[in-house]
DNA sequence: ATAAGGGCACCGC
DNA sequence: CGCGGTGCCCTTA
């Protein structure tokens, strides 16, 4: 039992509505949860990520279409997301703004 | 309660 | 465009 709080909950449910062949952000996760400044907040429970195959992680990206990390290892995330249709070249989203999924709607 | 860490974002150079 | 420094938030030890 990990005893998540409200954040926890909002970012796995912000991450999981996050569509197949879309991407998103921490910040833009941040803002849906109310707190765009709680960006590292939001790493730090994808992170611990209790929901891992329920929660698309590799799905979120930095704010510039970076990978930054992943959980499981940036290189999963990259073959992942490619799997799903998000071309990524050198670590980062190709048309990261086109695809990028606005969850706040 | 305090300290440190973590998958960030922004600003300046 | 890339790097370094700074600020905010949350979780765990």
């Amino acid at each position: 039992m990990k005893t998540i709080s409200s954040f926890q909950k909002l970012v796995y449910e912000a991450t999981k509505k996050i569509p197949r062949g879309r991407v998103s952000t921490y910040f833009q996760i941040a803002k849906y949860i109310g707190n765009e400044k709680a960006c590292r907040a939001v790493g730090n429970a994808l992170n611990k990520n209790p929901f891992a195959p329920k929660v698309p992680c590799h799905r979120v990206v930095s704010s510039s279409g970076s990978l930054s990390g992943y959980a499981f290892g940036k290189e999963k995330k990259i073959t992942l997301l490619k799997k799903e249709g998000v071309m990524v070249i050198n670590n980062k989203v190709e048309d990261f703004k086109n695809k990028l999924f606005k969850i706040k709607e």
